[in-house]
DNA sequence: AAATCGGCCTGATGTAAATCAACTCAAGGT
DNA sequence: ACCTTGAGTTGATTTACATCAGGCCGATTT
């Protein structure tokens, strides 16, 4: 048995009883919908590969990024204060999901405690990520914010057995600018600029990390011109 | 009984499990302190009275606030990823608090699935607040940001006794700017953009909403230059 | 009452990123 | 082969906001 849908943390048995509920979905297709904003929430779900975006439109219509998912990584606990998803989910690319049905998840929390706490800690990371996003976005540069944001993505696929310095980015750079709510133009730029500055090779999608520390140091004050 | 501290939902005999698990603490002064980020976990807290500012400090230092909180209003939610606090909460005025010890809530939780349920709503409504704030800072003008501020404020103070039209804004224009990643100088002129416009009358920290259509109208398109 | 300090407002100037516009390039379609 | 389409890049220009600098006012101190 090797469930490769839920991090570990819990016991043997308790898996036992958590692998009875996971639903393996079959793969989704590019731009195909996990699920729609307004619609009831029944389930989380669990990226097994692939990446999704997950966006919600606000008031005056415009479409707005607030979170990509790579293989690992759980979503869909938005929805779960109004019982109604806030976001629309959909795949970046091909994509295989696990889902993860609510009500069974609490039913088995309500007998296994461990579950219970575990579950809540998954709930609190998302809180932890968006208000790392928060901080981001509030206050720091085009290139802090692009730099941030390969880093992380670097750091996450390295927790699976993906390189950390040669990474595929699903998602468009329109998608990206609205994450990190710039253009995609500033974002072709910075690319350009980090490439110039031998920080990245970018070759469309793809994009190499040639010196992580420059990329850091960068977070942390703003680009010294030299 | 009526405990203030905790929003309804539940039935009467489960809100009396809840009162007896909860510490009702003294008055905070200004500026004093909940809890400091890095803390071990222990508690969520209720705001029965007065105001909490929530940040945390960034990499290179800089302070980020990461939310406000109003009577009625929980906050401590993201200690629960490390068992340690993200953020520092302190006082943004007087205020008094009601404690509820983690430890003690999960406890209940497990003989009674009511409150299970209930407490992962509030913690997804975090969730759903940040997402708020997140597509607010990606992509609006500061007149929007603010607007935005102004009426969500004015929202979450009618829900309690308070007027939606005359607010007191405990935090000081450099708190509002951080928040809304803009700078002191830029919250005062919109301030003052705003009550040339007559959409608000504006008195330091007393605010007057005139015109609420026009601030909200303000925040689906970008304003008409007059 | 003079001095100090912090919070707030206001004006002049600077600048990072948005906007506008044109061009490249690869992928499909006919 | 040719036309279309959409994503990406690049350059010129504009603009919203930051930065810099000064002044006001109420509270506290001396």
């Amino acid at each position: 048995m090797n469930s490769i849908c839920l991090p570990v943390g819990l016991d043997a048995s308790d898996l036992d009883k958590l692998e009875v509920l996971i639903e393996r979905k079959k793969p989704l297709q590019p731009r195909e919908g996990v699920f729609l904003s307004g619609e009831p929430f029944t389930s989380i779900y669990a990226v097994r590969s692939g990446s999704i975006k997950s966006f919600c439109i606000d008031a005056d219509g415009r479409e707005q990024v607030t979170g990509f998912y790579f293989p690992g990584e759980l979503f869909g606990w938005d929805g779960l204060a109004n019982e109604h998803y806030q976001n629309t989910a959909i795949a970046l690319e091909t994509t295989s999901l696990c889902e993860i049905p609510y009500e069974k998840l609490d039913n088995l929390g309500n007998s296994i405690p461990s579950v219970q706490k575990y579950v809540m800690k998954l709930i609190s990371r998302e809180i932890n990520a968006d208000q790392q996003l928060i901080a981001l976005l509030a206050g720091n540069s085009a290139q802090q914010k692009l730099a941030s944001l390969l880093l992380s993505i670097s750091d996450r696929l390295v927790q699976q057995k993906l390189s950390s310095t040669r990474l595929w980015l699903p998602m468009s750079r329109g998608e990206i600018g609205n994450y990190l709510g710039l253009t995609v133009e500033t974002v072709s730029r910075v690319l350009g600029h980090f490439q110039r500055k031998k920080y990245l090779a970018v070759n469309k999608k793809e994009i190499e990390i040639l010196n992580k520390k420059a990329l850091r140091d960068l977070i942390r004050s703003p680009e010294e011109v030299e």
